[in-house]
RNA sequence: GGGCAGGUAGCGAAGCGGUCAAACGCAUCAGACUGUAAAUCUGACGGCUUAUGCCUUCGGAGGUUCAAAUCCUCCCCUGCCCA
């Protein structure tokens, strides 16, 4: 039932960063080849931002292949640590979350994921499950198994360390809880992005001094964010969201920068070596432009999140928007109703959301870039058309058909 | 517990009694150029019925002053050193 080692080898070693230790690996391969059981195969989750994007895709698709080779995939919501708050990442503290939200978040999550994951084999767990239930004793013996020392080890810890920024103790305990899940679940391999290189290894020591056999670490790249600088994340509004509409994923890949398109390719798509070969070929010819390149990526995303109608429809979308300028088949609408108080463009559109204020809406105008039926605004005490409806551009991708 | 240094707009960082809605850089937004790429250039970048006008901001609360981000008091938070 189980695929021959090299062919498991193959697959999982591609993409990735590194695998901590690969002997091990081996030998827990043959061993469950041996004994016709899946490894288990671990994935935190981190509830807090349940919107998926291609970052997170990454190392969804290396999950996704463990699956196809008969492994059982792990995904364990951290609720727990969720509900406390990470602050990790500065000293910023985010919003705890309450338990119905992490539910929330982590049930959301689980529907993302299985665009990309199999509904086969996986197990969706919530750590506050083991977590809640220690006891300030449990939780000092586990602090115990482990050293000052060797948590400064962590980059970001020893970075903040000697810039002065400060560092909390419960953070401290935030590997060793990730660590415990591992315990938890008897994992046997544990995914996470090469940031997450120093809490899986965590994993494998307290593991083994939790007598078990210690958890095999896989690391995949971090994907960069559309801006070509920062890993994609939301926050930093640098990402392409797995459930955003077509026009979006295309749009948004159309404008990440030429550098990145290999490695969007590499990381988030399902192309074998070979085309990704091609691909590289390609864009180092000079006599092909980058564009068609990035128009395939862009393609090749839609449809993964979506389908091949929806890819063709994007393109053609795209090419009229911005090659003819003219205007996309479907965008927002919103209906005008007298006495409302709209009575000039500013205030449409701030009403509308396409200015955050009044200034912005006046700075929009002032610098040319509101329109009205193509035509160009230049005042934004200017009293709004009177027709039946007209369009409303904003920048050069922001659309609004205003209907009376 | 003591000493020292800090807390400024989305971030970083100047300012240290009026000329401060607050230099500069990054990010962002708009425009030009393009391939909606990058690079570059221009402009904007707290809010307000745009005004050489008003209002709200410089950790918090009070106070001094005609006038405070800037001075004083207390408090909160952070780092370093000492205990």
């Amino acid at each position: 039932m189980f695929p021959p080692l090299n062919e498991q080898m193959d697959v999982i070693k591609r993409g990735i960063s590194e695998i901590i230790p690969e002997g091990s690996l081996v030998k827990k391969i043959e061993k469950s080849i041996k004994r016709k059981t899946p490894l288990n195969i671990k994935l935190g989750c981190d509830p807090s931002r349940p919107d998926l994007h291609l970052g997170h895709s990454v190392v969804l698709r290396k999950l996704r292949q463990f699956q196809d080779l008969g492994h059982q995939a792990i995904l364990i919501i951290g609720d727990f640590t969720g509900m406390i708050g990470d602050p990790s990442g500065r000293n910023r503290t985010r919003p705890s979350l309450t338990l119905e939200e992490t539910r929330r978040n982590g049930q959301t999550y689980f529907e993302q994921a299985t665009k990309i994951l199999s509904a086969q084999r996986i197990t969706m767990l919530y750590n506050s499950e083991w977590l809640a239930k220690m006891a300030f004793s449990d939780v000092i013996h586990l602090a115990s198994k482990y050293t000052i020392a060797r948590m400064l080890e962590r980059d970001d810890f020893t970075q903040r360390h000697k810039a002065g920024e400060p560092i909390s103790v419960h953070e401290f305990l935030y590997p060793l809880a990730q660590a415990m899940d591992s315990v938890a679940i008897k994992a046997d391999v544990e995914l996470g992005g090469t940031d997450q290189k120093f809490n899986l290894l965590v994993g494998r020591e307290i593991q083994r001094e939790y007598g078990l056999d210690p958890q095999v670490t896989i690391t995949l790249p971090i994907l960069p964010g559309t801006d070509g600088v920062e890993k994609m994340s939301k926050s930093l509004d640098n990402y392409i969201g797995i459930k955003e509409p077509p026009r979006e994923i295309y749009g948004k890949t159309m404008r990440i920068p030429d550098s990145l398109i290999y490695s969007y390719f590499e990381l988030t798509t399902d192309l074998t070596n070979k085309d990704l070969k091609e691909i590289k070929k390609q864009l180092q010819d000079k006599e092909v432009n980058p564009k068609d390149i990035k128009r395939k990526l862009a393609r090749t995303l839609v449809r993964l999140y979506h389908n091949e109608v929806a890819a063709a429809k994007s393109e053609e979308e795209f090419e009229r928007i911005f090659v003819e300028k003219s205007l996309p088949d479907e965008m927002r609408e919103f209906k005008l109703k007298p006495g409302n108080g709209l009575s000039n463009v500013g205030s449409l559109l701030t009403a509308t959301q396409l200015a955050s204020s009044k200034s912005e809406a006046r700075r929009l105008v002032e610098q040319g870039g509101v329109s009205i039926d193509g035509e160009k605004v230049t005042d934004v005490n200017a009293p709004l058309p009177t027709k039946k409806d007209f369009i409303v551009k904003v920048g050069k991708r922001r659309f609004l058909k205003v209907l009376q």
